[in-house]
DNA sequence: ACCTGTTTAATTTCAA
DNA sequence: TTGAAATTAAACAGGT
């Protein structure tokens, strides 16, 4: 079928395409949605810069959906934009300072053109590629994490995650079936994702999934592309059980798990109690305690509160009550978005779908789902911190522009080890 | 039947 | 180079 690959864009992998992730030309006016938290100051040492994802693809100048970000505040962008480069950009969150609780997962949206970037997208570069759209520099993880993370509910069905990711990143407009497969094996063998069943009233193709609500900043390295460890759940924090790697997510820890979400939580503090647990029909626990632990009332999507490390977003409302769904609530309301029936297909060519918030909204990526426009949204041109990228870029002489393959390689090096 | 989830396993890629 | 994370494939069980 279909999904024959191509061998160049593709996959990055076997070949070398260089590195594959997107190639010079694409760009992807990244909403980074950082919270202003990240504001990208520093970023020390390691400059990356990474390549640039712009997506030249079409260009629908206007109406971005995404759009919208655009036109904000682009302060940021100009600001790093002095260098011009559309791009820049890297994830925000790939400054290294802040690292975000997973509230700030730079999504990206896929305005094809300029528009979002915004910055004009001055230079064209000599090379810009046919690799119409280039593998963003995500891991399924991340991209999961994304699409979760900006949904008002907090939870997706597998469906929707699949659009949420078609919908921003044409790379993945191709051969489906093989990521597809991927981002299924990613939910089931991520222990930072859960499954929330939907409630039998509302009957539907798949479960919902959400984050752990443990799972805390997965990426707070600054890469989206690996973390330094895979989350397991079951883990305490302080209790001695660290390492959990050797591991395999097997079973086990995952059954403890159902204490470990009341007991340990790095709950917000403020965060009043989680409420009442809804149960589903949670009858049917299985033995996953994962699934359990869904339902169970911390993780609920009302939980945005349940941060892990609400520091971060202290400045944030913390209560987010409103939007407090309880799952089955949620489940109720339908996930978020978009109007669409399930099978749906979503025409490619628009994104249009997800009016309703932006990946780039840091609202929602926040936790906040959409009010949209609350603050100013920071806007990065590129993929992800433009800023940042590109000071880093100017400090260390690359250009911005000059991507190297290896977008990331040499950005994100840096271990946010400890700042602090 | 097709979609959703799980799981095993091989391989690739990255960061230390 | 190495260990671990990520990707890809694929078999298989359940649901709808």
């Amino acid at each position: 079928m279909e999904g024959h690959e191509h061998p160049d864009w593709s996959t990055g992998t076997g070949t070398g395409t260089g590195g594959g992730y997107y190639g010079e030309s694409e760009c992807y006016s990244a909403g980074v949605n950082m919270n202003s938290y990240m504001s990208a100051p520093a970023m020390t040492g390691t400059g990356h810069m990474n390549a640039h994802y712009v997506n030249q693809v079409g260009v629908s100048h206007g109406s971005m959906p995404a759009g919208g970000l655009c036109q904000s505040p682009g302060a940021v962008v100009q600001a790093g934009a002095g260098i011009t480069s559309l791009g820049a950009g890297l994830p925000p969150s790939m400054s290294p300072i802040s690292p975000p609780p997973y509230g700030n997962m730079p999504v990206m949206s896929p305005v094809y053109g300029q528009a979002a970037c915004g910055i004009r997208s001055r230079e064209p570069k000599p090379y810009r590629r046919s690799y119409t759209h280039a593998k963003p520099p995500y891991s399924y993880i991340s991209l999961i994490t994304m699409a979760i993370q900006q949904s008002g509910s907090k939870m997706l069905t597998l469906n929707e995650i699949y659009q949420w990711i078609m919908d921003l990143f044409p790379f993945y407009r191709q051969n489906q079936q093989r990521w597809q497969n991927s981002i299924r094996h990613s939910l089931s063998f991520n222990d930072c994702f859960i499954k929330v069943p939907r409630l039998p009233d509302k009957p539907g193709k798949g479960s919902f999934w959400a984050l752990h609500p443990d799972s805390g900043n997965m990426f707070e390295n600054g890469c989206y592309l690996r973390r330094q460890k895979r989350f397991k759940s079951g883990r305490k924090p302080d209790t001695g059980d660290k390492e959990a790697a050797g591991g395999k997510p097997g079973s086990s820890e995952v059954g403890s798990v159902s204490s470990t979400s009341d007991s340990d939580s790095p709950h917000s503090s403020s965060s009043p109690p989680p409420p009442p647990p809804p149960p589903p029909a949670a009858s049917e626990v299985k033995a996953a305690g994962v699934e359990l632990r869904a339902h169970r009332a911390d993780l609920l999507p009302s939980s945005p509160v349940r941060m892990p490390s609400p520091h971060l977003f202290s400045h944030h409302h913390q209560h987010h009550h409103h939007h407090a769904l309880l799952l089955h609530e949620a489940a109720h309301l339908k996930p978020d978005h978009y109007p669409h029936h399930p099978h749906h297909p979503h025409h490619p060519h628009h994104p249009h779908h997800y009016s309703f918030n932006h990946p780039f909204s840091i609202n929602n990526l926040m936790s906040e789902p959409q009010h949209h426009k609350l603050d100013p949204v920071v806007q990065y041109g590129g993929y992800g911190c433009p800023v940042s990228g590109a000071l880093v870029a100017a400090k260390s002489g690359l250009d911005p522009a000059h991507t190297d393959t290896g977008y990331y390689r040499g950005v994100y090096t840096r271990p946010i080890m400890n700042s602090s």
